[in-house]
DNA sequence: CGAGTTGTGTACGCTAGCGTGCCGACGCCT
DNA sequence: AGGCGTCGGCACGCTAGCGTACACAACTCG
């Protein structure tokens, strides 16, 4: 029994690892409090540590302009922040932003480096980790553009609640509609839609998912597409 | 000096290898004949050949369904198709097809794997590349969704001219339509623009690009980015 | 309790792009 | 030369979403 224990309060990429390679990993992080809100890369800058969410989650939003800006992708505790560094590269040109509240695993650039030349599973899970991410980029890519408001909404919605792990959502329209690349009018009316569906409902910055199946019915495909990818590949975990 | 050498007919990716490793892996290539319209991979097949463009190149394609498909990448001679295999990953859920035809160089998944593993120098390389296309991936995301057809077709002509190689292109309108994810009309009407303003010149299925600095003018800002990425990265090499 | 700030509803005119369908022009084949 | 299939121009009405702006409601803070 490994002496830091595999609870489920941690990331899920680290869990089921050989006992000797976690605890090495473990021993090498911290645990950190990130908060809606926080920036930790600015898109360019070197990446300094990596970040593996526990129950927080983080954006990753690419920025053309200050006017245009859209979330691709998201890591949550299924995931991590600074998989370039998977590949060796120690930037980043996307903006990463903390999206929901809560705690991290967080280890600094180098000893990642090191510890994953060390441990060969760790470097097979991250790698099929990053097949995920691209194939939803690829995705996403075509979902942003084909995809009305609405279901985007609702796929976005589901996203963000698999990774909160709770219905009660810290979210404003205007948030959303940078997260979505639209307008925040767009939002409401998507919004109000499925609230008055009976989907979800919200007040003042907090949406609670009501009726989950409902929510799925009204999202487009791509969120059982993604979930669909992630669980083949974490399949053979 | 090495029994095959690197002369400017073979992929980027392979030269600059150090000789005995580069032999090793052309050794084990074959060079083929790809046709404009044949299909490498169906969404979802496993993959059994990674293909190494000279001087064809090949398109990446999301397919939503019948109706809404569209490129999201591309790869000619700076890139490759197989991507998935350097994660480890045997299938592909994207539609692969040859946009350009030519020649290039293919090698068996199997050998392929087994030679990643022995160059090292050929892992960090790929992985680079890696690196460049999750992140033009995710700018395409942005690209498609917030800008107009006619800076798309400006930069998506750019792209296709630098992997052809050659100033005339055998593209229909309606082809374009496809890889733009957008209608025939649409692109009829920004080709339309973009030939009365001098920048390119088309006549049933072919165009020509007569003046590549106004074509990059008149493009979005992706495609100046995404040549930037990519050479930051390669520049490392 | 009142003033300011934040979040949401809604409305207006506008544009890009959609789906569709038709026509003409070109070029290839016999 | 004639016929046919492919390619491109164009036009129709329509919709989603844009930019903007204003109003009110709900909270917060002094």
């Amino acid at each position: 029994m490994s002496f830091l224990s595999p609870d489920i309060n941690t990331n899920k990429l680290l869990t089921a690892l050989p006992d000797i390679e976690r605890d090495a990993f473990l021993a090498a992080c911290e645990t950190v409090e990130l908060t809606f809100g926080d920036v930790l890369l600015q898109p360019g800058e070197v990446i300094t540590h990596v970040y593996f969410p526990i129950d927080s989650f983080i954006s990753l939003i690419v920025v053309i302009d200050s006017d245009n800006r859209m979330e691709v992708a998201m890591a949550g505790r299924e995931g991590m922040f600074g998989m370039s560094l998977i590949l060796g590269i120690e930037q980043e040109p996307l903006l990463a932003l903390v999206q929901g509240s809560g705690s991290a695993l967080r280890i600094n650039a180098d000893s990642f480096q090191q510890l994953l030349r060390e441990s060969p599973v760790l470097r097979q899970r991250l790698k099929r980790y990053l097949y995920v991410v691209m194939n939803q980029l690829a995705r996403t890519a075509a979902c942003n553009h084909f995809h009305k408001i609405e279901p985007r909404l609702a796929r976005w919605l589901l996203m963000t609640q698999d990774r909160a792990g709770t219905q009660h959502l810290q979210l404003t329209h205007e948030f959303l509609a940078m997260m979505l690349g639209v307008r925040r009018a767009g939002i409401t009316l998507a919004a109000t839609a499925l609230q008055s569906r009976g989907l979800i409902r919200y007040h003042r910055g907090e949406i609670r998912v009501l009726d989950r199946e409902g929510l799925i019915a009204a999202s487009c495909e791509c969120y059982t597409e993604d979930r669909a990818l992630y669980s083949d590949v974490s399949a053979a975990w």
